[in-house]
RNA sequence: GGGUGGUUUCCCGAGUGGCCAAAGGGGGCAGACUGUAAAUCUGUUGUCACCGACUUCGGUGGUUCGAAUCCACCACCACCCA
């Protein structure tokens, strides 16, 4: 169920009810890509940094280590023993991602694995049952996300596809819902829309994706290469022609700046490595700026990452302390790293919440965005 | 005391007459990363007045048009024999 409680222009402030639990909106959802978040931090670790919400990839977690597995253990939010929701990927982004090692069919996409090279074959319907399997709160659709880059001819072929698995993916889920030993019944379906850079596609496959009554829509194929303009211009001409009574979920974004500007054009999800990667790159996230805790400034640096970050980095250690930690290899490091980038990113969210409950959205997010200029 | 091998740019380590400011690795410095093939990848790492010049390969002297590379002596280091 989704429930609007607040907006100011476009930006909403919702409520998502699920069966796992109830996600307040906008969200950043924190990416778990093969069931953990990379750098060692656990569900547990999670549960005391804001997350809300969690996502998951059929395409990894089917090569390892397997769904079946995965199933037989309870499911992935068992075995990773994470109580809330959680969101699966498809495995559509990995039609982009490994472009190299993928043919696209009609019946679907024959992967070569990126682990061993074994054949692997996604389509609609696999990655529907993948993604019961692993007893995911929201599926999504199967999906191809083009090259920013894709010309027009090819774009409009691929979406037409990417509509054409839609229907199929519903009416798997449809079926698998419908089952009386269903691993996890009610489980959502997002659709997601696609088009590259051409409003006239973006908005016609919303409109029709839009009149499928989805459980909640993304935008997709954003992020993979065109300009932050476009980004914002194709949220701009897209989002008005998605229901208004679901969830918009904007995905693999990004940064704190294009989720401000993701909000005003309302989005209500979001999810990115990010903070992630990031942050075991060294590169943490500030209300003034990001920094690089491995330049050499920071080497007697006594200060915490962030003043008044109340992560277990900043609670406990120096700014020299991490950029030691991070530049010595020690998983300690990566560790403390991710949990302040992903304490940020939620604390990022809670704000916003407040903003627009506050009708002051548009101003904090003007603020925030010059402040995070400042390094 | 005798013998053999060695001493290369921050470190390790290639290089045995010109294509060498000198491979490669490490380390250092900086950058990239947007539904995670990513604890990964890229650039850079003698000096400068930097499309060119200058200084450098233990030290000094020599051979040569030309030396990190050949010769002599010296200084250290390693191992072996007394």
């Amino acid at each position: 169920m989704y429930q609007i409680i607040a907006t100011e222009n476009r930006a909403k402030r919702a409520r998502f009810t699920t069966v796992h639990g109830v996600v307040e909106t906008p969200v950043f959802m924190n990416v778990a890509t093969a069931g953990a978040i990379k750098g060692g931090v656990s569900a547990k670790d999670l549960a005391g940094i804001g997350t809300q919400m969690v996502l998951g990839n059929t395409y990894h977690l089917r090569l390892r280590p397997g769904d079946d597995v995965v199933y037989r253990m309870g499911g992935l939010r068992r075995m990773m023993h994470w109580d809330g929701p959680v969101l699966t990927d498809s495995g559509g982004f990995q039609v982009f991602s490994l472009a190299a090692r993928r043919k696209i069919t009609e019946a679907g996409v024959h992967f070569r694995s990126h682990i061993d090279g074994r054949p692997l074959f996604i389509g609609p319907e696999e990655s529907m049952r993948i993604q019961s399997h692993l007893g995911s709160t929201v599926a999504m659709a199967f999906d191809e996300c083009p090259d920013a880059r894709s010309d027009r001819a090819y774009t409009e072929q691929s979406v037409a596809r990417t509509t054409r698995w839609l229907v199929r993916c519903v009416a798997e889920m449809k079926r698998l819902n419908g089952l009386s030993q269903t691993v996890n019944p009610g489980q959502l379906l997002f659709g997601i829309n696609q088009g590259a850079v051409f409003d006239d596609l973006r908005i016609a496959h919303a409109k029709e994706i839009a009149a499928m009554n989805l459980d909640g829509y993304a935008v997709g194929g954003l992020a993979v290469g065109e300009t932050h303009e476009e980004m914002y211009h194709i949220l701009d001409v897209t989002v008005p022609h998605l229901p208004k009574d679901r969830p918009v979920y904007l995905m693999g974004v990004g940064t704190p700046e294009n989720i401000l500007e993701g909000v005003e054009r309302g989005v209500d999800f979001f999810d990115c490595v990010y903070p992630s990667r990031n942050g075991r790159h060294g590169h943490l996230y500030t209300g003034k700026g990001r920094l690089n805790i491995k330049n050499r400034r920071f080497e007697t640096d006594p200060r915490p990452i962030e003043e008044g970050c109340d992560c277990e980095a900043c609670r406990n250690y120096s700014r020299a302390y991490v950029r030691h930690l991070i530049r010595s290899g020690e998983a300690l490091g990566l560790r403390l790293a991710v949990m302040h980038n992903l304490r940020f990113y939620n604390r990022l969210m809670e704000e916003i919440r407040t903003a627009i409950e506050e009708n002051r959205f548009a101003a904090y997010k003007k603020q925030k965005i010059e402040e995070m200029r400042e390094l």
